[in-house]
RNA sequence: GUGAUUGUAGCUCAGCUGGUUAGAGCGUCGGAUUGUGGUUCCGAAGGUCGCGGGUUCGAACCCCGUCAUUCACCCCA
């Protein structure tokens, strides 16, 4: 027997694990609600032509294609050649595969709205936390299975709902006591006014695609590419001025104001994150946003706004959010005029920052409260009682499994982070009481059986 | 998909130029300890050296293949 194994990119989490991340799924999802959003789960695979050709040439090749089943039908045996001949040719055909394992949740949302515009009332407000597989080679931090936590706005083009996302993001890091993260702000508008100024709207791609680099390669490598990419040395100066505008964001907007005087686009874009900061600021929230025209976001389909959030300085991990607005998210699927904007949870991410800082408050790791000894025939009988009832209460409760010397029934306790042990023996029988610890710093006090229920074991 | 890297006990890692029976720490289990844990001490179990082939009198070590890991690129969360 071969020894066990994890296909590759893929994961375990242990108990404590999923205690940890579902404390970040809770917080988010619990702010989600409250801001009136509603939940949403859609299939784990989808038809292959649905996710196809959305996530450009590359994107197709990551997607994980499932075989049909029947592919050994004799009466297909033709059809199913031809389909492989196909597929060595790098072409997808439906007697091979017509099911694929779903890449993000975005492309499923949009095929749930534009199948059931009908029915819903919008503006319609999804939150949907689920995994997605993507055939990438994994590396640190990325896997090919893992979970997005995506919060949409569909059917309005108001800005407040960037607002809204913007207290959101922030209510969240609030709760999950991240303190120093930041929300990067910037305006797709404005990338396409300055690849307007800089001679051509086509530009557009290359240039975000290079800017969103500057980061990681630094400015010379930014030119080089630009350069690269076909553009002349006089707009990749002006995209040097623009990479170059630093200080507030008062003296930000100011500079970009300046450089993007001309364009009508870089007006609109430039009023969007006005809009944006001012009514935040208004609404007293008081959220670390920072205007970033360096910020790109690689996706094409974003129109407006973009955010992202990036981790404290002090951990070196980067973005663990983003988001932002897109015209048109069902047009692909035959239902024009549907506007929205949205934002990502990176949960993998958040996980390892809140490690890194040992945030994750000393609650999380608990499960059973309370351990009741079992230190014989009679006295677990009495025991057992006393389990249901605390069950009863709502209160996490546990009989060791069989009579044990204390020794080890501590030991258990204590690796299970439980913090009450219950000792009842043949004396405690007697006297209709028992010791209660609180393994933590060691005290115990004597308790009678009835007086146990209204106990807090907190 | 491209280019590197590393695979030895449950975990982290030693293992000399290729040479007898592959080691340590941690963890696990048992004992010291028959009703009070975390410390300490003693003892034990645990390995087809990723897998397959080759070279050699002899391979954990060299060669080839393969699978997996980690990292970079591409792309992305």
């Amino acid at each position: 027997m071969a020894k066990p194994s994890l296909p590759q990119g893929t994961r375990d989490f242990a108990p404590d694990v999923v205690r940890r991340r579902q404390y970040i799924l809770h917080t988010i999802k619990t702010v989600f609600e409250l801001y009136g959003f509603q939940p949403l789960e859609t299939p784990a695979m989808e038809n292959l032509e649905t996710l196809m050709g959305k996530y450009g040439e590359e994107g197709d090749k990551l997607i994980f294609k499932i075989l049909n089943n029947g592919l050994d039908n004799p009466a297909k045996q033709e059809a199913t050649r031809a389909a492989f001949e196909k597929a060595l040719e790098g072409k997808n055909t439906k007697d091979l595969t017509e099911r694929a394992l779903r890449y993000d949740l975005t492309i499923p949302f949009a095929r749930f709205v534009a199948m059931n515009h009908g029915q819903l009332t919008f503006p319609f407000k999804r939150y949907q936390v689920q995994p997605v597989w993507r055939a990438d080679r994994p590396q640190r931090g990325r896997y090919r299975e893992f979970y997005q936590c995506d919060a949409d706005v569909v059917g309005s083009n108001s800005l407040l709902n960037e607002v809204e996302l913007v207290q959101l993001y922030t209510e969240v890091f609030n709760r999950l006591k991240m303190d120093g993260f930041e929300l990067r702000i910037n305006s797709r508008k404005i990338l396409a006014a300055l690849a307007e100024i800089c001679g051509g709207a086509d530009k557009m791609v290359d240039i975000t695609i290079a800017i969103d680099k500057l980061d990681k390669i630094g400015i010379e490598k930014v030119k080089e590419e630009l350069g690269q990419r076909g553009l002349q040395e006089t707009q990749i100066s002006t995209i040097k001025q623009y990479l170059a505008i630093d200080g507030s964001n008062e003296a930000k907007l100011a500079a970009i104001e300046t450089l993007l005087s001309e364009s009508e686009q870089g007006k609109k874009g430039i009023a969007e994150i006005r809009f944006v900061l001012e009514r935040t600021q208004l609404a007293g929230t008081n959220a670390p946003l920072i205007i970033d025209f360096t910020l790109a976001r690689g996706l094409n389909y974003y129109t407006g706004i973009i955010f992202e959030v990036k981790a404290p300085a002090t951990v070196k991990i980067g973005s663990i959010g983003g988001g932002g607005r897109y015209d048109d998210l069902t047009g692909l699927f035959g239902v024009p005029n549907m506007p929205g904007v949205g934002i990502s949870f990176g949960v993998d991410r958040i996980y390892d920052v809140l490690e890194e800082l040992a945030l994750f408050p000393d609650t999380v790791a608990q499960g059973t409260k309370v351990l009741f000894f079992n230190l014989g025939e009679s006295e677990s009988k009495q025991a057992f009682a006393l389990v249901q009832q605390l069950r009863g209460k709502g209160i996490a409760t546990e009989l060791f499994h069989e009579q044990a010397k204390m020794d080890k029934q501590f030991k258990y306790a204590e690796k299970k982070g439980i913090p009450y042990a219950i000792i009842i023996g043949s004396k405690e029988l007697e006297s209709g009481t028992c010791n209660v610890k609180d393994l933590r710093n060691g005290q115990q006090q004597s308790i009678g059986f009835a007086d146990l229920l209204t106990q807090s074991f907190e």
